[in-house]
DNA sequence: CCCTTGCTTGGAGTGCACTCCAGCTCTCTA
DNA sequence: TAGAGAGCTGGAGTGCACTCCAAGCAAGGG
């Protein structure tokens, strides 16, 4: 676990598009109440995930109408925002899980937290570096074949 | 499609670990003649998915013993290179099914293999585009788990 | 000669992450 | 009050990429 860049303790910046996806037009605070198809269009999740999400433990408990009918909140899609970036680079659903558990047990699992979150970073840091030396490779091949190309035009 | 770096169609440099994973002792071309068992230590590859992989068209033909057992050669080690780092980046085997069949077809589909490894490219630029996104959310997850460590211990 | 080790095969099984289905309720509009 | 449309549930089904199994050869050592 090498510490290349220590991060200063002050003041970490919110990155850019943490707001995710396409999250477009969400609703202020307080009535920020949408349907599961409004959810859909704004993390690009399909209905069926988003129940079966919420299934496993993956969400951290939807607000009902008096029907039983889902309304998601701002929080909510933050939530997913977060398990979108985190599926998209791998971590198994698994694992997401336990983190969400993690979170409902509260601030006293920050350092499980912590540490499950390093442990990605370090998995994400490794792939990153995979596709890096792929991309070496697909550069060679695809000069190869270019050459080969440009070769047999003249 | 951006042109960001259009390489120059000057003489290609073989990208250093392009040898691969743990190609280690690799015998003289002429002589070489691997096992299934070594080929798994070579490349990390079980040998139900060596064979797996021969079976659904993903390899050269191997050639075979008078008993009809395997014998890999260098050629078949360096497909495998490929096929692995392809693999790793997410490229879903019917596709390197694809670009196989193309390879055994010859020099006149040299266009399309470039089309396809080309594509490929353009995805895993784009992955590593979402892992570095996740990246800085993970960044400024972990570091507000850090400050709420450090704040708690004083 | 037997036993172990390593290899062979076709086909069945596994694990993950969805994805869909049947049958139901609720609300809204005409 | 009828019908469309959106949502609900538990459970079954799907697709991918392996992964394993059973049964059977072949070679080498004791």
């Amino acid at each position: 676990m090498t510490v290349m860049e220590s991060a200063p303790v002050t003041a970490p910046a919110k990155p850019r598009n943490c707001a995710g996806l396409r999250s477009g037009p969400r609703r202020a605070d307080g009535q920020d109440q949408y349907t599961i198809s409004e959810v859909v269009g704004l993390t690009g999740l399909s209905a069926h995930t988003l129940r079966w999400y919420e299934r496993i433990g993956l969400m951290p408990h939807v607000d009902r109408t008096h029907t039983g009918q889902r309304r998601f909140s701002n929080r909510d899609l933050d939530w997913l925002d977060l398990v979108s970036k985190l599926r998209l680079t791998g971590m198994p659903v698994a694992d997401m899980v336990r983190y969400a558990e993690l979170v409902r047990e509260g601030p006293a699992t920050f350092a499980a937290r912590e540490r499950l979150l390093t442990a990605h970073r370090e998995d994400v840091r490794q792939r990153i570096n995979e596709l890096r030396d792929t991309l070496d490779v697909l550069d060679y091949k695809i000069n190869l074949y270019a050459d080969a190309r440009l070769g047999s035009e003249e």
